[in-house]
RNA sequence: CGGGGUGUAGCUCAGCCUGGUAGAGCGCUACUUUCGGGAGGUAGAAGUCGCAGGUUCGAAUCCUGUCACCCCGACCA
């Protein structure tokens, strides 16, 4: 590509808009603009990048043996109220009405319509296993979009549906794609971890996240120190620790008038916070409400609650009035002591003794509280987020907490779709038999804006080769002043292009100063300089993206270096 | 959804408190001198000051409403 051609637009200046590197990055090289919260324009730049990842995933995928696909982004909502996931997925869901006033939606993941395929093209077990995936829009309306492209509202997936006779096929075929992307993100040159996840949304049995490892990510990782361990902290286990200690101080009530949290009354007590205990009420699994004794620095994991057989599923918690009926006490004052509802105790805060509570009495708080003698001994379950040194789940080292950005997620599904759709095959008896399912997402468009925040200078992006919008660029210096350095440099560009090597020739006639700057900022991995000097010479100049020092290079010995 | 903030030229912002019909830097156009790390000079184009009401002789500026965007929170401790 000559530069002079292409729709080049780098801004020097900071857009107002973005908060993290990569977004500021993206906007700077000029490869995204906004049109509105969470939705993106891809300028030719940005395309050439996303096209190139898109491509690597694709070429995977199909050395998996995966099928390519492509379905409408807009689905009718018969699919989702038949699935059961129209009333349940939320607001996420983007719901549209055509003009005969049929109800629609816009998709933000396609268990339903591939399942629904699957239901009426296969219809024998020769047929199965069958692995379809597409390359497509996805639309989820955000409750609050932000980052760019990391959280958009519409973005770009790779989504797989595979379908199997057998859990055993299942098994394999999860493992194949598991394998697939491994491939996929070695390729990406990027840094990443496999962790195991919750199924939210999508639901099933198994699943594991590839998570590219990086500080502006939204997700916490709990990993071991020495094992591998890794885990997303929604549902990295916590176990009990230690035995509880004895009784020894009297249950005392002591006045705290303004001060409901936790870390309010360890202040005024001046007391260590992991001494304090705070309650949450939320509703039942049935009717009613409980409550879930947590220790003061914990906190809640969503999550492991809303699985929890006696808490209601999705979390909901209770409001102020709920409280104040059954606790007699504004919230920021509650405790378990008097049993007010059934108490669920995380381990940690099941272990105290000796505590600070609340006295279930505005302005109150107790200290002394042990379970058994002031309050019923609770059922004890795994509730908190696993913190930074807690011993590893496998018995191996110590948690440590990391930040990632999600790009990837595979998933067992089991028969869950197969069976709300009633889907059958027959089988070698001739017996209907359901189908189990997997499927298997990659953010093509989040690895773009991931790659960025995991490689970058102050200069701009590092793209690694594999995804470059060109591999190389060709500057020319002052090719007004001299004939021979535009012949020289036309005649290497089209020597590489013939190499089959990805090539840019920066021919806008820029400064160097200016031309550097952009070529920096859009990430190119290779620079070749091309000036009066070096034709004397019988050199080029050649720099590597990464390097801060320029060498130069004699034709051959560039040739050799760029064709590898 | 709750809280906070911002909307003025393509971009980044000043002006608003204290009302008097619009500014800077960057970018863009032309000419010119420059020409190896975001050049200098000269001339120029470009804004219904988010939108709608209101107050006023007069509103970017004050008041009301509304929309959009950004940030924080959405875990009662």
């Amino acid at each position: 590509m000559r530069l002079s051609r292409y729709h080049l637009v780098t801004l020097k200046e900071v857009p107002a808009e973005a908060e993290i590197v990569s977004h500021k990055l993206m906007i700077r090289a000029g490869m995204i603009r906004k049109l509105a919260a969470g939705i993106y324009t891809w300028l030719p730049l940005g395309l050439r990048v996303m096209r190139k990842v898109e491509n690597i995933v694709r070429e995977e995928m199909d050395r998996a043996g995966a099928l390519e696909a492509l379905a409408s982004m807009v689905l009718p909502a018969e699919l989702w109220q038949e699935s059961g996931r129209y009333a349940k997925y939320g607001p996420e869901l983007l719901r549209l009405k055509d003009r005969h006033h049929r109800d629609f939606v816009l998709g933000p993941t396609h268990e339903e319509v591939f399942t629904d395929l699957i239901r009426r093209d296969i219809k024998s077990y020769r047929q199965l296993p069958i692995n379809l995936y597409q390359i497509q829009m996805k639309f989820r309306d955000e409750i609050r979009p932000r980052f760019g492209v990391m959280r958009g509202r519409e973005f770009l997936m790779k989504d797989a549906y595979s379908f199997h006779l057998d859990d055993a096929d299942l098994e394999r075929e999860y493992q194949n794609m598991r394998e697939t992307y491994k491939r996929i993100f070695d390729r990406l040159d990027v840094d990443y971890r496999i962790v195991r996840a919750d199924t939210g949304a999508i639901g099933g049995d198994r699943s594991e996240e590839f998570q590219v490892l990086a500080h502006a990510g939204e997700d916490q990782l709990a990993v071991s120190d020495t094992s591998d361990y890794a885990a997303n902290i929604e549902v990295a286990e916590t176990s009990p620790q230690g035995a509880r200690g004895a009784a020894t101080a009297a249950l005392q009530k002591v006045s705290t008038p303004t001060q409901k949290t936790c870390e309010d009354v360890a202040a005024l007590l001046k007391i260590p916070l992991t001494t304090t205990m705070k309650l949450i009420v939320v509703k039942a699994r049935e009717d009613g409400l409980v409550a879930l004794a947590l220790r003061g620095d914990h906190t809640l994991n969503n999550v492991k609650a809303a699985k929890h057989p006696n808490i209601a599923s999705p979390l909901t918690l209770a409001n102020e009035e709920e409280i104040r009926d059954a606790f007699g006490s504004e919230p920021g004052f509650l405790g378990p002591i008097g049993d007010k509802v059934p108490v669920i105790a995380d381990f940690a805060a099941a272990a105290l003794s000796d505590f600070v509570c609340g006295a279930n009495e505005t302005g109150f708080h107790v200290t002394g509280a042990n379970w058994g003698r002031d309050a019923t001994e609770p059922m004890t379950a795994d509730l908190r987020n696993a913190v930074e040194g807690d011993p590893s789940p496998d018995g191996q080292g110590h948690l440590r907490l990391v930040r990632g950005i999600e790009v990837g997620q595979i998933f067992q599904n089991g028969p869950l779709y197969t069976k709300a759709l009633g889907v059958t095959v027959l089988d070698e008896a001739g017996k209907e038999v359901t189908p189990t399912a997997g499927c298997y997402g990659i953010g093509v468009t989040r690895i773009v804006g991931a790659v960025i925040e995991q490689s970058h200078d102050d200069a701009g992006i590092v793209w690694p080769d594999s995804i470059a919008p060109w591999r190389v660029a060709i500057c020319m210096i002052n090719p007004k002043n001299d004939a021979k350095v535009t012949a020289a440099a036309d005649e290497l560009y089209v020597e590489l292009q013939e190499r089959g090597i990805d090539v840019c020739l920066d021919d806008r006639g820029l400064r160097p100063g200016a031309m550097f700057a952009d070529i920096e900022l859009i990430g190119i991995p290779h620079r070749v300089v091309v000036s009066e000097r070096g034709i004397a010479a019988g050199t080029f100049e050649y720099r590597a993206r990464r390097d801060s020092e320029s060498c130069n290079l004699s034709r051959d010995e560039l040739l050799t270096l760029l064709s590898k």
